[in-house]
DNA sequence: GTCTATACGTAGATAGAC
DNA sequence: GTCTATCTACGTATAGAC
């Protein structure tokens, strides 16, 4: 019987995928530094052991969901900056974006907002938190500032009014893991606070 | 030469402090996890031996900082609620103690975020923060719910107007540490936010 | 590919000297 | 009161067996 490649890759693909997803769930859950590697095992089902043959250390796992995250953030406030329709209308898409992506979305805003507060993650990482949010905000405030020329969206500086958005829904959603996701807010609202009226 | 006990008392009431001031600022930083006995030592100038002179344990100083930053934040709250003044007046006093509290609030924020997001955390810490923000979040929603009823305020649930709003200040302020003061919000900007127009 | 056993480093906490 | 030396526990990472 032949070796078959094809399968091990298939095998290597899903334990990769497996490891990160379980890694998501405790990372955003305890941060970095409180986390094993043994709980990512756990987690995942599998040995410790396990885990460092498909990564070399708990910051490289940690290092590529953050990339992630940030460019799953970056994808959604691009299509909300770029697609068809008034301001008005992207702007309610971005937010049931942001709002409904239910368990996987808190977990991605909980480990940016470990990757954010916390100063003891690897250099690059740091690196990655200084320097995309602010590109992200730089669209979400074209987009802003786009809504006030029309009349849409209610006036002040934009760049405070998309950090203030911003900031408002990673709370939120990062909070509905800790307290009951009734502690959340309904799209109609949230885009009603910023709409001229 | 006799004892001074009132000497000794003195000395020890100034090393607490100076070491829950440093404690304060590397776990803003660092987290709970993250965090070494050394490292506070080291910030306030101390060893790391002595640290245990005057504290159990890390958690310790951790738990005694998350408490005083909660009860900080209710007091701002009950005191914006119950003082004199329209609603407008007392969210603009509030707005204002939240953003303009320069260096001390900052890491008070982080701190909150780091206990509210980790799990990590020791457990009367983690009932701590899962049990006081709803009653900051009750003050607030009342006040913004008076604002509705006088009509200075915007319409739609009042909790969720407040969860949002602090949230919102929450994220602005923890990122004012990490990316340039520039970043912030203007008061009025804020205010105006969740003002009739 | 997967697991278990082990080596190594480091951080929490204590004890004893000054 | 303060520091340094030390004990101990535990987590990372590796090596080797299956």
């Amino acid at each position: 019987m032949p070796r078959i490649p094809a399968e091990n890759q298939r095998i290597r693909d899903e334990r990769t995928a497996q490891i990160l997803r379980a890694a998501a769930h405790v990372f955003a859950r305890n941060g970095l530094a409180a986390t094993k590697i043994t709980d990512i095992g756990d987690a995942a089902g599998i040995s410790h052991g396990l885990v460092y043959h498909y990564f070399d250390s708990k910051e490289e796992i940690f290092r590529m969901l953050i990339t992630r995250a940030l460019q799953g953030t970056a994808h959604l406030l691009r299509e909300a900056r770029t697609r068809s329709g008034t301001v008005t209308e992207r702007l309610d898409w971005l937010i049931r974006e942001l709002l409904e992506s239910a368990g996987e979305g808190e977990d991605q805003a909980l480990l940016i907002q470990h990757a954010m507060i916390s100063e003891t993650v690897p250099e690059d990482v740091h690196q990655l938190v200084l320097r995309e949010p602010p590109k992200l905000l730089a669209q979400l405030s074209a987009l802003f500032r786009e809504g006030q020329e029309t009349g849409e969206i209610l006036p002040g500086d934009p760049d405070q009014l998309a950090y203030f958005f911003l900031s408002g829904i990673q709370g939120i959603v990062s909070g509905r893991s800790l307290y009951s996701a009734q502690n959340s807010i309904e799209p109609e609202l949230l885009l009603h606070i910023f709409q001229t009226r």
